[in-house]
DNA sequence: TTCGTTGCAAACATTTTGCAGTTTC
DNA sequence: GAAACTGCAAAATGTTTGCAACGAA
């Protein structure tokens, strides 16, 4: 609908943005990304929209880098590596996250495990290089 | 020397109290943990010596926990569960982290790997009850 | 008219910093 | 005296919220 269309004409934006992306962006990123096609949007709208997103299970939050909240659209279980250099976030698409942990988690903690990350930390190669 | 567990005292009281608990505190937790044993201890040189620490490679950040940090004194490889019902982090010592995938990741992205984390997220056995 | 979305500014929470005072060497 | 550590208060940072305005149903 059109109408609607309009109306969620900069919720759909962040939306968009963030799965158009693989940055892992922060909220003041996608406001930086979105400003040419919205010029007049706020900073406000993209936290308050993230964060919806986020209870709704759209998006994921992969936690702070340094201080500031990154996000991410894919929420498949993959693994991340987060360049200490740089504060740049990448997909490792070759590594297996190991699933079968869950269970091994439940039985011998009696949790309930709801989600799992894996995270590598270290230098990019661009960094190495300098 | 005397002389210098003397000047020493509150930072090593900080260091002492993180190595002694499994709560994974944050600087308040640390704060509220010393103020019997040393009611003047303000929140700043907790801020500080974690920072201190964090840097020296003595602790570990495990990332912020609804917009606060946790630390951990075990420098070790191991998993975490932190529970999205009442924000306590455990260890899980009966799982294990997949210390070859290391070599997999700097191969396959050309990153050179310097830390790794596996933090399972749920309900714990307390929060389940309820 | 009612409801949902937004911008703006203010509020908020956590963390960091400047500075002066103290202790140690 | 120089250097290191601390408390306090202020500042800085990232995020959330109140409110009025607007647009859609």
């Amino acid at each position: 609908m059109e109408q609607s269309a309009r109306q969620f004409r900069k919720r759909s934006a962040i939306l968009d943005c963030l799965r158009s992306t693989k940055s892992h962006p922060s909220a003041e990123m996608v406001h930086d990304m979105l400003h040419d096609e919205h010029p007049d949007i706020s900073l406000a709208t993209v936290y308050r929209n993230l964060s919806l997103f986020k209870t709704q299970g759209m998006i994921r939050s992969l936690g702070t880098v340094n201080g500031v909240e990154r996000f991410d659209a894919d929420t498949h279980p993959h693994v991340h590596f987060i360049c200490t250099g740089c504060a740049r976030v990448m997909d490792l698409p070759e590594v297996e996250v190991p699933q079968e942990l869950n269970q091994d988690v439940e039985k011998s903690s009696g949790c309930r495990v709801e989600g799992c990350q894996l995270t590598f930390t270290g230098l990019c190669g661009r960094c190495q290089a300098q």
